[in-house]
DNA sequence: AATCGAATTATTGCATGCAAAATGCAATTT
DNA sequence: AAATTGCATTTTGCATGCAATAATTCGATT
């Protein structure tokens, strides 16, 4: 099996070496951050197991930070932990993406209809802006930079509800649904549709009208979901 | 300061001592569990320091896996780590409390709804079972009991939305949201609506009216939040 | 007496060691 | 050939060791 190489830098200073500086904080944590990222954006693909052994010389730690780090992940739901077996990186089930989505939208819609009466004209004007901005970048077909705004603007929309435990809560859903994101790039047509959707939400927050920012977010979010279930579903069938 | 005794009996078995059997599983996870309870409880108390020598000792494990679940714990909002100093029991920050019960509210709105049209009739039959025993402690005026069930109700209406993500997400907030209620039990007029809110709860999930149902839901823990919160507000007004 | 500060002690964070469980592989049996 | 058993190896789970950091003590100074 290839060596899946999972540090472009260690995380701690070796000494005698010259190199980049290491990164700052508790070993466990620049661990689990590390491991996430790789494991949304696809790098440690599902169904991969990691070796504690293996992946805490890769990452320059020692075995009892990295299996801090791993049983934290286990709860986000982005590993799943056999015991005396190796970790695996979770695998991707509709069922489970599917119920993913669902709560997402109950949490972006209670988010919503909280941002509707808090959200500040400063903040309005920045998410005007950022809706401008990816309109421009759909219109130019940068899909990269698309989905990047676009994620930004439904965490900017959860911010403005000012519920600290809400935010924290749609941020550890999020990293699950943006790792079958990944997988599963949404289609041509759902693009276009997307950004309709958010038209509607920012003219209801606008507005302040609570119901409907409420009711067109959880829409936008359950359709994604549904688009991104499909997807899914299709290479189920075909590829593996 | 007063030894906190956490251990009513040692997780792991002591080599040569007759004694009760010792729960089976990863340490790591039955401290979790363990430390879990007496949080939420008040066994162990808002602001009370968690040495990992002392406490690993009255649990008859090693500083390895209670480590790991001191760090799951705080993962849960249970718990506050301090870079090299002692982990802390979360404090209850009324700010906080009202977040958590504002997510719950959406949460267990969300699942009426989706239990609205889910639910089977053998468990509408159960959960008109559970309202009629809740009912007959509320007349007998047996707290404890009537709030068991209470607590019971909201979980069984959540398992009928019949989905996993939105039931794990709902218990870890419950927890915290528990802790605070066992410190601010809810006066006795609230007492009395929250019987009857139930009751149209039911009602609606009976109906399969799914819009009811979740308004009545998350009406009903809004209020519910109020009053704990309420309450933690007087505490600390008057007792402190 | 109060305050500051150095020395001492206590406690955390991480690394390593070791036993138990699981895995892989080859010899053996069906 | 397929399945099974026994043994060696690998890997996990937990305990312990050690250095770094924070708390504490106690004495010197104002």
């Amino acid at each position: 099996m290839a060596r899946t190489s999972v540090a472009a830098a260690p995380l701690k200073m070796v000494r005698g070496t010259a190199q980049r500086l290491p990164e700052r904080g508790a070993l466990h944590e620049l661990a689990r951050d590390r491991l996430r990222t790789l494991i949304v954006r696809g790098d440690l693909a599902p169904g991969v197991a990691l070796q504690e052994t293996q992946l805490s010389e890769e990452l320059g730690i020692s075995r009892t930070p990295l299996r801090e780090a791993l049983k934290l992940l286990a709860a986000e739901g982005l590993l799943e932990l056999r015991s005396n077996r190796s970790a695996q990186i979770a695998p991707l089930r509709q069922n489970e993406i599917d119920e993913i989505f669902e709560v997402i939208s109950a949490i972006e819609g209670i988010a919503a209809q909280l941002a509707a009466s808090r959200i500040t004209n400063q903040e309005l004007k920045r998410l005007t802006q950022l809706q401008e901005r990816m309109e421009t970048h759909h219109d130019n077909g940068k899909l990269e930079e698309y989905f990047k705004i676009n994620q930004e603007i439904h965490g900017f929309i959860v911010a403005c509800a000012k519920n600290g435990v809400l935010q924290s809560t749609h941020d550890t859903l999020l990293a699950r649904a943006e790792r079958a994101r990944y997988f599963a790039l949404s289609s041509r047509t759902r693009w276009d549709d997307s950004v309709r959707e958010h038209r509607q939400i920012l003219k209801a927050l606008k507005a302040r009208d609570a119901e409907a920012a409420s009711r067109a977010l959880t829409q936008h979010v359950l359709r994604t979901g549904r688009a991104v279930s499909e997807q899914l579903r299709l290479r189920e069938v075909t590829s593996p």
